[in-house]
DNA sequence: CCCAATACTAGAACAGGTTGCAATTCTCGT
DNA sequence: ACGAGAATTGCAACCTGTTCTAGTATTGGG
């Protein structure tokens, strides 16, 4: 990618701030809506590679500068699709609480699924995955709200009433692994049977021990 | 307690495989060192945006072309240089046994060593971590060597003699959960303290069965 | 030593992310 | 309803990774 030698700031900050995403008028908030269908929907047909930001403003049907505006720059674009898919996730899980006797059993459950529902959308996995581990620091406040999620939805499937520091570092780790091995899957450096073997690995070794 | 003290072998092996070191006339063997170390020092001035392929060949002084036929991508050129300086870092380790009463110990003291290094040369680690992560199949070949690399020298400060399937497990578990708190120390999202915590929790989890 | 194959060079050209800008359209407070 | 300021648009331009080309230098096998 072509990434320009930071200069001054171009566009004005970006309408909608991450922390109100209801923020603005009806037509602000649908053009963001299409922004993100759009880059969601050209992800998951071809990719990182596929989203280019001509082809989303185009699809969205709003100005390059308007895409700008909205979300800085390709990454920002895509890590803010993860958030939003991650809080819909988020969402259907929390809603009620997850099956299995044990943490490492519901863990495991947890994760399970979302892999397999990952793999069933190679390309959308890729495209958010790669963007991602490729953030940098001006990415930081979005990437820093999708672990959020990750952890939340980790601890969540612990079953923990109130997480302590413990199982918050606990979620983490788990959280790195699986981000790791996405990556690895992606990169078709790992098959879906050993991201699974070395989740339940790692989820055994790190839980096992508060349930006995 | 105190386990069987860990072990060098009698005749390390090269870290990169010979025909590789040996490919190519001396002319070509020494174009590649100019390119990599190239490589490395706009990296270590400037990070991942200032490893431009065009600087790389000027400073190299080898034609653009001929920088894209030895490696054929930015991210193959960084992932090699981070192979190289890995391959230094782990001949240096594989050397003499590692410090250490217990292989969680000896896994720490390894880490820590190379995590403060990383930290000396923020902009260098910047751009290898982000190439790493950022390589797509393409670059498999590459990523899986840096994987092995690490994996050695995990396996190696824990100490065992051959490393079983569960060693390797562990090891790259640790591993992925290294690599993922260097990128959220270098997007600022964690202090240098932040990973070393992260990195003692993981390995007092992974590994004090084994020590007991 | 000679020649064909291969490697190298300089530079143009292309692709996609990002920025700049002038003109137009919206929004909102009064 | 009105006018100022903000948002949006449509494009062109710019930057850097990557590819291509035509010409020149090296090299290795005979």
């Amino acid at each position: 990618m072509a990434e320009r030698a930071p200069r001054t700031p171009a566009h004005p900050r970006p309408v909608v701030s991450l922390a109100e995403v209801e923020a603005g008028s009806p037509a602000q908030r649908d053009r963001r809506r299409r922004i993100l269908e759009a880059t969601l929907a050209l992800a998951t047909k071809g990719g990182f590679d596929a989203v280019q930001m001509r082809a989303v403003a185009e699809r969205a049907g709003v100005a390059l500068g308007t895409l700008y505006r909205y979300f800085p720059s390709k990454v920002h674009l895509l890590v803010a699709g993860l958030a939003l898919e991650l809080g819909r996730v988020l969402e259907r899980i929390e809603r009620a609480p997850v099956a299995g006797d044990t943490a490492a059993d519901r863990v495991l459950l947890v994760l399970h699924r979302n892999t397999v529902a990952l793999q069933r959308d190679p390309h959308l996995t890729e495209a958010m995955t790669r963007a991602f581990m490729f953030a940098d620091t001006s990415v930081a406040e979005e990437v820093r709200q999708v672990s959020r999620l990750t952890e939340r939805m980790l601890t969540h499937a612990m079953g923990v009433e109130e997480a302590s520091e413990e199982d918050k570092d606990i979620a983490r780790v788990i959280g790195d692994v699986w981000l790791s091995n996405l990556v690895a899957w992606v990169t078709h450096r790992a098959s879906a049977e050993d991201v699974e073997n070395r989740l339940a690995l790692t989820v055994r070794l790190l839980l096992s021990a508060r349930d006995r």
